[in-house]
DNA sequence: AGCTATCTCTTACAGGTTGTCAAGGTTGCG
DNA sequence: CGCAACCTTGACAACCTGTAAGAGATAGCT
């Protein structure tokens, strides 16, 4: 028994040319739905310079456009955090490249800072939100064992709140109350504080 | 002059139906809206048991309507923080009724989970985020002030950080990774431990 | 009680967006 | 070259938003 039953569509052989036009849907969509979320296939596709049904011949439905745009996103992400060895630096330099990871992400896809645009089809599960947190919850933990990092809090949570923390600190920098390099910094040094530290009892 | 050329139509003298029907609107949406972000008009309407006519009548279109929505939400809230004396209570223990009065406010309102459901008129200016933020950063100031907290960080950005970690904390109830119980404690032990302490040098 | 302004309902329409379908032209690849 | 895969054009149904006019019901005032 090979693969009865499992989500593995024998990764059927595209022209390239099919390729290329899945590269400039995505990518267009990349732009387009980072500068105004609630563009419409249309300008999605104009953008790619393509046909809307031609959008709709690679991608089922727009949530399906969505889903695969923060796949490869997070695939980029996952990247960059590999790129980066979190497991072996001293746990707080770690954390700040963790950080530096997240900004360069955060700037090539702000789409992702308005989470749920459409209604995702499960509200939470999307490849971000599965696969980017482990990674620093596994970091956190590491840094707990060290005596780097206080352990009252498990690091699960804290995980999701530094994650959480710097979206906040891109909204303020998106909103213009902040240049993105206070944004870093009050990030960074939130985000130890919030790790560090000798607070349990 | 009295009042030339402000925001202040003379808040005409309404039927008792047509109130009626003005909260009946605002309740459906409040419960609609917030376990299904992109219900229709007409599914509001229904749920207020009146017409989407009679919604067109009162509130001219569907921003208009969201926005009426979280400047009720707004007031609420308010109304809550005014009966915490957040002003004179030591700073810690203000924080955690600014925190209990935030839990109360996100439990009738899910709908502020998700702020960006139809891509607001403006991203980011509501009534909540223009009044409630500096609240709360009054509190923080205060507490810098007596040494309650620490003053390394900026008061307006612990704000919107301690605001945001609230918000992170009931996604987490909402996809069933915490209780209600768990969150509140973490969330406060991460609020005080973002505030408090000594970290300056 | 009666009158009137206001409110609601019904019906209808225009415009935009998402998906789907079929026919025909074009391109890549063996 | 020839075929299969791909793109395009055109058309269509369904849904949602927003607008409009007219008939009927209701509240408030005299």
């Amino acid at each position: 028994m090979i693969d009865s039953s499992e989500a593995a569509p024998p990764p059927r052989r595209r022209r390239s040319d099919a390729r290329r036009s899945i590269d400039a849907i995505l990518n267009a969509a990349r732009v387009v739905l980072g500068e105004r979320p609630d563009a419409s296939m249309e300008d999605i596709a104009a953008t790619a310079g393509v046909t809307r049904q031609t959008v709709y011949a690679h991608f089922p439905s727009r949530d399906a456009l969505v889903v695969a745009l923060i796949e490869a996103a997070a695939a980029e992400y996952l990247a960059t955090l590999d790129a980066a060895d979190l497991d072996t630096a001293p746990p707080a330099e770690a954390l700040a490249r963790f950080l530096d990871a997240g900004w360069q992400f955060l700037r090539r896809h702000p789409l992702l800072l308005s989470p749920t645009a459409p209604g995702a089809p499960r509200p939470n599960s999307n490849a971000l939100s599965d696969v980017v947190p482990p990674r620093l919850e596994r970091l956190i933990l590491r840094g707990q064992r060290t005596g780097d990092f206080g352990a009252s809090l498990p690091a699960a949570w804290l995980a999701d709140a530094v994650i959480g923390l710097q979206q906040i600190a891109a909204a303020q920098v998106a909103a213009g109350r902040a240049t993105t390099h206070e944004a870093e910094k009050l990030c960074l040094e939130s985000t130890l504080r919030l790790c560090g530290g000798e607070t349990s009892r």
